[in-house]
RNA sequence: GGGGGCGUAGCUCAGCUGGUUAGAGCGCCGGCCUGUCACGCCGGAGGUCGCGGGUUCGAGUCCCGUCGCUCCCGCCA
């Protein structure tokens, strides 16, 4: 269960040893523990009880003749009673020695025992039950969820992750400061959570997304290298790995270029793996362009612990007399497709992967089986025998491979291919648990189109820098130095380099669809500041919950905060959001049209 | 906002094509038990089948609505 050694403890009334330090070298010694009641066996003359607390478990062993008045109250003990014994530690015989307990060759022959807390029966079995406890029940008596050896894991893990990016930051010369929690509500991106003002009625504050303006602040302001382990706030639909409400390693220095930031961050990373026993880092870490990823992957995030490489394939059909395919190609789309290797698959697994490719955007789904020169699939009539050649070609297609084929417009063909290349690494068991790839992505757009929007989006975020002078007249080709760190597959940590002067910051605005008036509303403090000598600065934020989850092993980013709330954002600890009473929001000014009660 | 899955004892689940008294394992309670470690043995209690409505002679089962949990899409600069 330790995760780090135990800490010292002063003897005093309630124990003086931890329940996993009693080891076989402290045979024939007198000791207290204390701990909760971990599971009970009682023999009518002799019991058992396993005493647990956060560093282990260890048998007790309460007899009539030695354990005196305790026995009785032995016999009274229920599961997560919170106790206090003093004893001596006894071998345990060849027989009766547990090599499953890491104290399990010695026991506590108890002489005294306290009992500091009843506990009821609990709503779950803490230990001792192979089955899997709904979520939401552990969520509702979370406190007692905690006490379970994965949760207590987890959480000393996360502990030890924070603990070494402090330790190698503070090292290098990096301030822990704090910026508030109380902020400017700014329109674009999520959605914010917003704090009604008391004092100033009808203005709200926001909590924020992220402390990206207030770093930036505070690099104007000459601290040159600071970090915070900072709660970010954003208002959207939960997942598996988000929260509404997470955890981020946020960083940022003065007079660096994107090479410093990156060394710094690679030594950060290996420092911290190194610390909690994580997959070995080799620095310098591969780089990967943002567009060869995108090529390769059809992500900016590519898992490249194994293949099923997408692969273009406009240029084989340029002539194709198949309707869908000519249309696709003359308004400017893409033609793309992978080969997903030689597998069988049924009708019906085939319709499913045409299902989930329009559940991910994509109009329909070729498949096909390579089979001799050509294609066993619906699709192989529309096809020339020399079109149908040249495309196993480009896939690399061997006899029997599955081939999977998309058409649409570049970013559709991308997001659905990417999707489903890893849907078919992991149903495929292509993906090596053991094998860790941490790649830089590099070389980013600053720019892209929202055809929805019809404007320019920034792919980081509006304060990232360009790479060279930036054309205002030509936004799409402007490139940003801008960095993300991605492990297997998942996004760690994403920076850049940020604008230092106003001047740029407002071509940037003003390509990104901000005017003047609005950026001056919304972002004058940092123009301004940007104008009192803002040195060169850049840095980098990272998801410190999806760190500890995947070295956890975690299968959710819940499994890794002491106190998430659900899909749709409540507390079934505490039953938070809750409503508040008529005087509070009469207080606030704030006037509920449709009151909601929540259904908790 | 949309789609899928789930909701039956404290927990995890089974419950067929609608049928008579809704089951199992664990836990819990009582008894017995001096070497167990998922202790064992005997006995027992425990159910608003999420909630509301409908169909039916009859609903855990079918239909509609609703609430909650979850996964996915949208969204997440």
């Amino acid at each position: 269960m330790s995760e780090t050694a135990a800490p010292r403890l002063r003897a005093n009334g309630y124990r003086d040893t931890w329940c996993g330090q009693v080891l076989p070298e402290r045979v024939d010694s007198e000791l207290r523990v204390a701990g909760w009641v971990n599971r009970r066996r009682d023999h009518g003359g002799l019991i058992f009880i396993d005493l647990r607390d956060r560093t282990g478990i260890v048998q007790l062993v309460f007899n009539p003749d030695s354990s005196g008045a305790s026995f009785e109250l032995a016999h009274k003990l229920r599961a997560e009673d919170v106790l206090s014994v003093s004893g001596k530690v006894v071998r345990r015989s060849a027989e009766t020695v547990n090599p499953e307990l890491a104290t399990g060759e010695v026991e506590l022959l108890v002489t005294e025992g306290e009992l500091l807390a009843n506990a009821e029966t609990p709503p779950f079995q803490i230990e001792g039950f192979s089955g899997e406890v709904g979520e939401d029940t552990r969520l509702r008596y979370r406190y007692l969820d905690l006490r379970r050896e994965q949760m207590q894991s987890a959480l000393t893990l996360r502990h030890r992750v924070v603990a070494a990016m402090r330790e190698f930051l503070d090292g290098d010369g990096f301030l822990d400061l704090e910026t508030p929690v109380l902020t400017r509500s700014t329109p674009e991106g999520a959605r914010d959570f917003l704090v009604p003002s008391r004092q100033q009625q009808g203005s709200f504050y926001a909590l924020p997304q992220s402390p990206q303006l207030f770093k930036q602040l505070l690099m104007v302001s000459g601290f040159e290298r600071y970090y915070q382990v900072a709660r970010c706030f954003r208002d959207e639909a939960t997942r598996a790995d988000r929260q509404a409400e997470f955890t981020q390693l946020d960083v940022e220095m003065s007079f660096v270029d994107g090479e410093d930031v990156i060394e710094v961050n690679e030594r950060l990373l290996a420092h911290v793996f190194e610390r909690v026993g994580g997959p070995e880092i080799e620095v310098p870490m591969q780089r990967m362009c943002y567009d060869e990823a995108m090529g390769r992957f059809g992500t900016d995030r590519p898992d490249l612990r194994f293949g099923l490489e997408l692969v273009d394939l406009g240029d084989a059909l340029r002539e194709t007399e198949f309707k869908v395919f000519r249309s696709v190609l003359e308004s400017g789309g893409s033609i793309r497709g992978l080969n997903a290797g030689r597998r069988e698959m049924p009708r019906s697994e085939l319709d499913g992967l045409i299902s989930r490719a329009q559940e991910l955007g994509a109009k329909g789904l070729v498949w096909a089986f390579r089979e001799g020169d050509g294609w066993r699939s619906p699709t192989a009539k529309f096809l020339s025998e020399a079109e149908l050649s040249d495309l196993n070609q480009r896939l690399g297609a061997e006899e029997g491979d599955l081939l999977l084929l998309v058409a649409d417009k570049r970013p559709v063909t991308d997001a659905v291919l990417g999707q489903m290349r890893l849907d078919l690494g992991e149903k495929f068991g292509l993906i090596d648990e053991n094998e860790h790839r941490l790649v830089w992505i590099v070389d980013w757009p600053l720019m892209e189109w929202n055809e929805e929007g019809k404007r320019w989006d920034p792919l980081h975020h509006p304060f990232t820098a360009p790479s060279g002078d930036f054309d205002p007249d030509n936004p799409g080709a402007a490139r940003a130095q801008a960095y993300d760190v991605v492990w297997n597959g998942q996004e760690l940590g994403g920076g850049s380099i940020r604008i230092h002067n106003a001047e740029t910051q407002q071509a940037v605005f003003g390509a990104l669809g901000i005017d003047r008036e609005t950026a001056e509303a919304r972002f004058g403090f940092l123009l301004e500041a940007l104008r009192y000598g803002a040195p060169p600065h850049g840095g980098i934020a990272y998801g410190v919950d999806r760190i500890v989850q995947r070295l956890s092993g975690a299968e959710t980013i819940r499994d890794v905060i002491a106190f998430p709330k659900t899909a749709s954002g409540f507390d079934l600890l505490t039953g938070a959001p809750a409503p508040v009473d008529d005087l509070q929001l009469r207080e606030l000014g704030v006037v509920i049209h449709k009151p909601k009660l929540a259904g908790h």
